[in-house]
DNA sequence: CAGCCGAACGTTAGCGCTAACGTTCTGACG
DNA sequence: CGTCAGAACGTTAGCGCTAACGTTCGGCTG
């Protein structure tokens, strides 16, 4: 069944009365062709419907042009990085295939990575999950690239920010006159969240403001989580005049438990969120945030990957990009009357 | 550079002291090796590591045991549909790459086919858009499903039942006691988009109900333009009690809308929607919605693939699944004030 | 005008695997 | 005890392509 229709470069070569290394050599624009010869076989190729068929090149170790992608495509961004990655690489002209890690798969990556290798001439690998047995694949034999890991990749690698991007959040809330500053915390397992969790006591201790365990509240990125992380904080004899979510769903859900209990947003307690998610924008109130640099960290691995393909032995570069902070409606000036008695809490907490 | 260092068959057999075609026997699973010899190689194989070349496989014409995919990443569902659609396949022991394409690409799917061809046993494209260049892959000589496509699918398809699905909705608001019903469309270059309008037309008549033009307002599926058409709706003079937007995310920007202009939902005007998206189960109001059957959906799509893989000639089948009204917040019964006047005007305008 | 160089081609081998045949050997049966 | 089926293997020929090395031939040099 399907019997082979596509022409191989065998009979193109033969329609045009060339020998096979000649036509590869005009379809793969390498010299030792002449002109006109070259132009005939182009064209006559293109007539007969001819497509080079890449599982033959690579197993003659040649390129297929074709980068992979391991990713959990339920992580958020993942989808917008992926389009960004596509567009860079077919504008390189290679093509990209994505392999769609299950969510929370115990398996190891390594057999993906050795499908891959058989297809791709690179690999990029996004996981938010610092992992350990990518480490046992640093003989992958094929360039790969990650994206968001540790910084103690084995590989080269391109990440966001994320403690420079949460200590812009805390500074933020600090300058608008905040002082009692909570932080709902990501799923630990994620190096983002680890950064992010750091940056908030980190800025914490800088600004010489205390440290209270009762502001820091568990969360693991999911909006539910953000809701009950922000009932806690509310219940608290003392509650926090701003909250620092460690992404912008859990943001909101602590803006929707917020409300429940009759306050307002930015009005009565300040909201910051990490992501900018593209709602951000939309839902009321628009969410103060951070943004992840997703199109310049698309761009860089994919120009990394490429770099390493091409046989640059780029040193295992760890390429960090900068957040930018998004001042929007759910941040504001804490209230003179509340910044006084704010001021009169620490100093008494000194 | 990248030196192999991964056995091949060869090796593997040669450590085995047995030829290659015994070891391939016994790797594939396939009679005419001893059980004892068969397991024999099976532990060298895996002692070496050794890892089957699916491009050498796909070469000879064998089974790579991977399926391709085509989807834009970012219509809404995708992911869950490719989470889905990954799970069933690696159930069957197949492996699953996705190709995402750019939005709104003008490039025909054609070479992406083509270069998938290569790689996958078969291939399931996922285009909510009604495609005509589809049709000129006919000849792809690989199997191909199709999701969500028009029902004039040239391909075995699999698709949600869109039109069940609106009347289901308009049908629920009839029953809640509605007669002025509002539409807010999504983008007609849809199939889905367009069943979804032809319900609300339909079941309208069906119920003897008057079409009015002014309350079928056209959107594109995105929050903002379901916030714009309800802010239309809300400025007519004789405004509906009850809107049924195409899709969950403007359904939520009609309830800003509605909210904005200090009316609530559902007391003042109910709002049904489309998709059940995650969050319409979280956000305040809760969304009444019509879900989509997308775990289904992967699981058909898939498994009519690995049959017409498997060599099954099934006929060109469009398997269509049913959806299913999800009740929350969003909508409830006419008040029976409002009833009466609205009965008032019906009768009139008959 | 011999010699030689390099561009323009062609030929060969092989990437890793499998289908399709050979070959060998065991054992059952008349 | 010959024979013959069938299980258990081995051998050969590619799949479509490219790297590496031949071959041819026009033209330039001394």
């Amino acid at each position: 069944m399907m019997k082979r229709q596509y022409p191989t470069l065998a009979e193109v070569a033969k329609v045009a009365g060339v020998s096979l290394m000649t036509a590869s050599r005009a379809i793969n624009n390498r010299p030792g062709v002449s002109p006109e010869k070259r132009e005939d076989i182009l064209r006559i190729a293109d007539e007969m419907g001819y497509v080079a068929n890449r599982a033959a090149q690579k197993l003659t170790g040649a390129r297929t042009r074709i980068i992979g992608v391991v990713a959990e495509l339920h992580t958020p961004f993942t989808s917008d990085l992926l389009l960004g990655m596509g567009a860079v690489a077919r504008a390189a002209d290679y093509e990209m295939l994505v392999y769609s890690l299950p969510v929370c798969d115990r398996r190891p990556p390594h057999s993906i990575i050795d499908m891959l290798r058989q297809i791709a001439d690179g690999v990029i690998v996004i996981l938010p999950y610092e992992s350990d047995y990518l480490e046992s694949m640093t003989t992958a034999h094929i360039p790969v690239v990650t994206i968001e890991q540790g910084v103690e990749s084995a590989f080269p690698s391109v990440t966001a920010d994320n403690y420079q991007g949460g200590c812009a959040a805390l500074r933020h809330l600090i300058e608008l006159g905040h002082r009692r500053i909570a932080f709902i915390s990501g799923n630990d397992r994620l190096t983002s969240a680890r950064d992010r969790r750091r940056a908030y006591r980190d800025v914490l201790a800088q600004a010489r403001l205390p440290y209270d365990p009762n502001l820091e509240v568990d969360g693991d990125f999911l909006r539910k989580s953000g809701f009950e992380a922000a009932q806690k904080l509310l219940a608290l004899s003392d509650r926090p005049t701003a909250i620092f979510a460690a992404n912008d769903a859990s943001a909101y859900g602590a803006i929707a438990a917020i409300r429940e209990a009759g306050l307002r947003v930015p009005d009565d307690i300040s909201v910051i969120g990490f992501d900018d998610i593209p709602i951000a924008s939309q839902l009321h109130p628009q969410l103060t945030t951070i943004r992840q640099p997703l199109q310049q960290m698309a761009r860089a691995s994919v120009n990394l990957l490429l770099a390493l393909i091409a046989g640059l032995d780029a040193p295992s570069e760890q390429i960090v990009l900068p957040t930018q902070l998004i001042v929007r409606e759910s941040t504001t000036m804490l209230k003179a009357r509340k910044r006084k008695e704010e001021g009169e809490k620490v100093s008494v907490a000194r």
